[in-house]
DNA sequence: CTTGTATAACTAGTATGGTAGTTGGGTTGG
DNA sequence: CCAACCCAACTACCATACTAGTTATACAAG
């Protein structure tokens, strides 16, 4: 686990350890270098990026945040399988904000820089179909959707989304290469271009729907064949759940 | 200041002191009881509650990731002025996620229990309207929300809503008490819940978007009256915005 | 009076020390 | 053999110390 970890950090040029360190972890929970169970020790990944506990501990609160991690006091901090539940849950997420910004993209129009680089997006993915060039795929992937938010000002909801993405980005690594094909997907950001440019927001809405669905096509099948990984109970204990109402 | 802040963190029962204090000053910007622009001292603020900088500073990053105040490394930390943008925004992803939760659970279908509260909370806002008080319609408007979030079983998507809600609050507290009247807010919570039992999800999504689309009608007012609270800048400058696209 | 510089008083970031609590394994009494 | 207990080795949390960077001011030189 280690060199792998130290690799990412070294190719994290910016700002403050704190920072790094955040991203460093939630790539290796993504790409389940820290597998789902897997205990992290404050001194343990301290010691290994040469750094002190305080900032390890605050790149943990902020990975708890995002559900990648479950900080239990006194006891230890675990990366937390992967929910049925919580993979659900950051969809609903997802699509509600990715077809607000798509039907805004539709209504108000992009400019034709933005929908220049959507469209050269498009191109470059569509050459890492034969290459087997999937991590480059999903950067592009990740790039077009940004792109699309961000285009239509919506850099909030962007963020947003990008947050509840770790979710269903582990599950989405668990399943290379095979599952949907790289080609489908791309025609999927084709439709969801098309519609956006068209000015039509129903198709540009049936588009990106149909595109964040075709992760629920996949997750039965990787629950079956990587249990493990996957959180027993349907519903995750959350420690944020339902509070009383004032009374 | 202090005497208020303290108040606030004697009734804050929960947890460890990290989690006191974010949400002691969350509630306090949220209530201009610090004001935007005002700078934060980390060790002001731990002398105030007795503790150490430590958790007043982890306070400080998560209060910076929901953009409500700023930390300038070496330099200090201040509450952010209200942004229309921000606004604007964090308006567009609410209404996002709650028209996808109140379509949810028109589809879906509510349990029993859940229709209850909810009617019964619209019972105990209508008590509300006379007697001018206004916080505990603020406290009643929120358990409503939030019941039909969870109620609809959708919690991460009511979480992403609190997180992006207090951008809001703080425009919502400044209008009190005149504005848009407590009466048609409840109304139009009835629009939503009588969608949502009918289980007509498109009247459910309209009444939730006429509903968050009141903060619009006082907004410009708000900040004719009050322009030493907002920002000037229409467009904020985010740390967190457009980065490059993979090469 | 203006300007450049040194400096003192702040700041946040990081490192380290101390405390209370949990856990698991070994030991002791039955 | 088994149960109860104890203790050592962890943990996260909080407090404190130290470092490095920014800013404003005072002061000296022109």
């Amino acid at each position: 686990m280690t060199p792998s970890l130290l690799a990412l950090w070294d190719e994290q040029p910016e700002g403050n350890v704190r920072q790094r360190l955040h991203e460093v972890l939630r790539q290796s929970i993504i790409r389940m270098t820290l597998a789902p169970g897997q205990a992290l020790s404050e001194k343990e990944i301290a010691d290994t990026f040469t750094v002190s506990r305080q900032p390890v501990r605050e790149a943990f609160i902020r990975l708890s945040e995002a559900g990648l991690v479950e900080v239990r006091p006194q006891r230890g901090t675990y990366v937390v399988p992967i929910s049925h539940a919580a993979v659900m849950e950051a969809r609903f997420v997802r699509e509600a904000l990715e077809v607000a910004v798509a039907r805004s993209a539709a209504e108000q129009g992009l400019d034709a820089s933005v929908l220049d680089e959507l469209h050269d997006l498009i191109a470059r993915q569509k050459r890492c179909i034969d290459s087997d060039a999937h991590d480059r795929f999903y950067r592009l992937d990740e790039d077009f959707h940004r792109t699309l938010a961000l285009g239509a000002g919506h850099d909030a909801a962007w963020r947003v989304t990008q947050e509840v993405k770790a979710q269903l980005d582990r599950v989405r690594y668990l399943s290379v290469p095979d599952t949907t094909p790289i080609a489908k997907l791309i025609d999927q950001h084709g439709a969801i271009l098309a519609g956006v440019a068209a000015g039509d927001a129903d198709a540009a809405e049936r588009a990106v729907k149909a595109h964040l669905r075709e992760i629920l096509r996949s997750l039965p099948d990787l629950i079956a064949r990587f249990p493990e990984l996957f959180d027993i109970a349907s519903t995750r204990p959350t420690l944020s759940a339902a509070q009383g109402v004032t009374a």
